[in-house]
DNA sequence: TAGTATCTACTACGACATGTAGTTCAACTG
DNA sequence: CAGTTGAACTACATGTCGTAGTAGATACTA
């Protein structure tokens, strides 16, 4: 249960987010300060320590999980890009009521790309066939 | 063309928000700034002046317009609560690249309640019989 | 073992958004 | 004309984020 808002996430934030996220399979342990410095930091003539407390911080917003490792943290991202996505989207939607929602609904499929249409079908069509009950009224 | 970030409303602004949206139909003139005032700020217990305010940066972020009525200014929602939450689902979909955005997309509709997965179904059914074109390949 | 490199923890500061409001001045109402 | 209303401008506090320095502990190395 994240603590603090968690929502828009800065550009520095972002990008370590980025990174964490693209070398997630390569590196499940985790990443140091040192290597995400390495990786977002350094090209941007950003300090270590600028790093330290950006990673600090994502943390403490639950942004980002951290283990020891030795006396240094291992930083993964607490949420898949995905996840992370979606719970934002839900958060949007969930500040409205149902009938604004349907609204709002509408408004975003009007508003997005044939791709997306499409990709949003064949997730619908996914989810279907593993839960093939539509859950009408089920609250 | 917003100039400003137009995102992430604040508490205040998003009651704004509420009270030009609700009272639209009634007042599509607009409202003046005692009105919201009245509206959303003495139950708060805020000064006229913090209305104006906050009304006069909501009108250079774009978030609402305003015309002259006498001396005074109307003030009207710029977008509807549906745009702007639609405007705000692509923005967040936006930040990703096509093979995570349906990976996004998926997770959004695994953690919709089924009554929103209706909705939405619902939404690309009218979709449909509005543009019968599936749109596959139309970049 | 002394010296250096490496890490965390803590503190700080500027920029920007937002909530909040005062002051000043013009215009309108009796 | 006096009081009221409204806009414009200015200001200040708080919170977030980008940015980084310093202090102190620990590990490595010659």
């Amino acid at each position: 249960m994240p603590s603090t808002p968690r929502n828009r996430l800065g550009d520095l934030e972002r990008a370590v987010m980025e990174e964490l996220w693209t070398t997630a399979d390569a590196h499940p342990e985790g990443r140091t300060v040192r290597e995400v410095h390495d990786a977002v930091g350094v090209e941007r003539g950003l300090a270590y320590t600028t790093l330290m407390t950006v990673l600090d911080r994502m943390a403490k917003k639950d942004l980002v999980r951290r283990e020891r490792d030795g006396r240094a943290w291992r930083y993964t991202a607490a949420s898949t890009r995905a996840e992370l996505t979606s719970e934002s989207m839900h958060h949007t939607l969930g500040e409205l009521a149902g009938d604004t929602r349907r609204s709002a609904l509408l408004h975003f499929l009007d508003e997005s790309t044939p791709e997306e249409i499409d990709e949003l079908k064949a997730a619908l069509a996914e989810l279907e066939s593993r839960q093939p009950d539509t859950g009408r009224g089920t609250v």
